[in-house]
DNA sequence: CGCATATCCTGACTGC
DNA sequence: TGCAGTCAGGATATGC
């Protein structure tokens, strides 16, 4: 659910709410969100902290704390954060996993039905400042640009397929299933292309493509899909659903010829492109 | 190394 | 209406 565009908007909602908060107390209400070091660490290095920076990495949330660290917040499938600050607060519910108190008793609670989210405070950074458990990831479209002869030499000689490739984080950091079908339908290319395949007008049409629509549906404040289970930290859903052009409109018309949208399957996951458009 | 597959987990939807 | 089967936006370990 969440890539690049709703994740951009979740940060750019708690660059406003919490940072300069101080950090009262923490509950740990599920064992599987702080999984990657052991729970206390996560407890005692958020405690008496005050936040400091809202940063994002491709779809990785990173909130700079007063003593150098970093808390880092993935959202996965089903991740929400909610910022409650009002004195009429919903329970919480049986998927909530977090629940952070600030000082000013204002709240920012972690929700996760499907539990793959992921928190965890890391103190090692690296000379750009971003945590080592990071070290892996590509560049990110958006805060780094994507250079077409970034694109070239990641693509060349590869077979495997275009969205598997757009899709793997340590090629572009950021960029999930919807958005690799929305971008491969606007570079007017396959999904199933190998990367190899493509020459270099199509890599130069990729790279735009991609900074376009990240661009374009961060504008929007994401896409939140039928589930409506992406929403922002004040739990609105974004409007970029509405300018999908391919993903999950199989069978309905092309918005740009006069064919219409097909599913494919690559890898276990489905892909969506219109049959007579992309090449 | 590159690539494909299975897996973690819950909820929503489909078809009988 | 109930129930079994399928699928879902992500990342990563594994096996070939």
């Amino acid at each position: 659910m969440p890539e690049l565009p709703e994740v951009e908007t979740v940060r750019r909602g708690l660059e406003t709410a919490v940072v300069g908060r101080r950090v009262a107390e923490v509950r740990v209400l599920g064992r599987r969100t702080v999984r990657r070091h052991p729970a206390a660490g996560l407890t005692s290095g958020l405690e008496g902290r005050t936040l400091t920076a809202a940063g994002r990495l491709g779809k990785f949330l990173l909130l700079s704390l007063d003593d150098g660290s970093v808390l880092v917040v993935h959202l996965r499938m089903t991740g929400q954060l909610l910022y409650l600050s009002g004195p009429d607060r919903p329970p919480i519910g049986a998927h909530t996993h977090i629940v952070v108190r600030f000082e000013d008793d204002t709240e920012l609670r972690f929700i996760d039905p499907r539990t793959f989210g992921e928190w965890f405070v890391s103190s090692a950074l690296d000379d750009r400042g971003v945590p080592v458990e990071l070290g892996h990831l590509g560049r990110d479209p958006l805060l780094d640009g994507l250079p077409a002869a970034y694109l070239a030499e990641r693509l060349a000689g590869r077979r495997a397929r275009l969205k598997t490739l757009l899709t793997d984080q340590r090629v572009i950091a950021g960029i999930g299933s919807i958005y690799a079908d929305e971008i491969c339908f606007r570079a007017k290319l396959r999904p199933d292309r190998s990367g190899g395949s493509l020459t270099g007008l199509e890599i130069k049409s990729l790279a735009r493509s991609a900074r376009a629509v990240l661009r374009e549906a961060v504008a929007s404040r994401g896409s939140s899909l039928r589930d409506l289970s992406y929403r922002d930290l004040d739990g609105e859903i974004g409007s970029y659903q509405q300018r999908h052009a391919v993903y999950d409109r199989v069978g309905e018309p092309c918005r740009r010829c006069r064919d219409h949208v097909v599913r494919l399957k690559i890898g276990a996951r489905s892909a969506y492109m219109c049959g007579g458009c992309q090449l």
